[in-house]
DNA sequence: GATACCATGTAAGTCGTTACATGATTAT
DNA sequence: ATAATCATGTAACGACTTACATGGTATC
């Protein structure tokens, strides 16, 4: 049994026949959206889908430097792709650190709580943006990049679902700070209340 | 420094002493909401709490089968919880593998990439429903459960994050499915499409 | 009688990160 | 000059899973 980064690797293959470092550029956190893998793992885990006979390699020697090494999928490595797809996943970790601190946010100072939440909610607002800009580019491109059947739609699909993901988790931590924020105002009613340690940005409704 | 997973342990002894069966048992897939792991994991990982003294050990013999060993939260376990807390976390993963599929659905006839998404869709549609009740069931217990100051608070707040996650990934499996039905629609403009094989529940809109 | 739950641990293996290692090319 | 990017790999370590190992208690 392979690993999900093998069948990311040949679901990758899949679309055009690419190098390792391709592979990992694409893969590359925080923008990966297939993905996240670093290339000490991809580089070992191709030479294995090719020992596998999943893969093939065309070495491209250049005068400088270590030579190209560019990957295709091979018939059984696309037939090997289609037959796990189709296969209903269990589930999957889904493990959030954040997850943590919010359940036990309780044991800190509400200024320091409260910069820890605007801090968190600028990060996702930044990527927000940067997936609603990919997203852009791609469905401008191409009129019809939405339609199943055009090649994109993978790209778009994953986008669209990394988007969601982030636009969530942001609406959560301003419930959070919406909570946190009410919470003090009931216990210190009125004036002499600190400005928030850190970082500004006041959480926005989008 | 310590790994996620010794901060949640750290998180849920704060709240009481408990032993590791109790840990694993609320961090047990796929009800996990602040945290997932197996007791494979959580064991060894309180061992070493111990010798750090961030826990300590009360064993209560008991006359059969293996000492009961109720661990709980040091003041240096509590310190170093609320120093974590407030430091800003770097991004996270998220690997999730059904992203891996939608990207290359594509490849697969739409009767099986219509019941996969079926499967999804109802597995997820079950999860969004224990989750709900288990939110019904904290905030009516307690009439402001909601508060930030409350102690079931960080539960609480786990639950909505879990459930947001969950509907959020339902909606985008449902997105998937009306694109899917139609290109299909328009590739086959009337009648003779075939029921989709595999279970049924056809997406609602919620 | 079989299954599930209580309750603890360890061992082997896989997945994933970080750092080491090398060296050319392009941009500031 | 300095840094970033292109381009490939390996080694050591940490995180996590799966299976082994044991044995009592309760439920169907």
């Amino acid at each position: 049994m392979l690993s999900s980064l093998s069948y990311a690797i040949l679901a990758l293959l899949a679309t055009k026949a690419q190098s390792g470092y391709d592979i990992a550029r694409q893969m590359r956190p925080p923008l990966g959206i297939l993905w996240q893998a670093k290339h000490g793992q991809i580089y070992p885990e191709l030479a294995r889908l090719v020992k596998l006979e999943l893969v093939e390699v065309e070495r491209i020697d250049k005068r400088s430097g270590p030579p190209r090494r560019v990957h295709s999928i091979t018939t059984a490595g696309k037939s090997e792709l289609t037959r796990w797809i189709v296969k209903s996943p269990q589930v999957r970790p889904a493990n959030d650190e954040f997850v943590i601190k919010a359940y036990a946010l309780r044991r800190v100072p509400v200024g320091a709580a409260t910069s820890l939440l605007n801090d968190q909610i600028e990060t996702h607002e930044h990527r927000i943006a940067a997936l609603e800009q990919l997203i852009d580019a791609l469905t401008s491109r191409t009129a019809r990049s939405a339609a199943f059947d055009s090649p994109r739609f993978g790209e778009y699909a994953a986008l669209r679902r990394a988007l969601g993901f982030e636009r969530e988790h942001a609406a959560w931590c301003r419930w959070l700070l919406g909570e946190l924020t009410a919470t003090a105002k009931r216990a210190r009613p009125r004036a002499d209340r600190q400005p928030a340690v850190g970082r500004s940005s006041v959480a926005r409704r989008r």
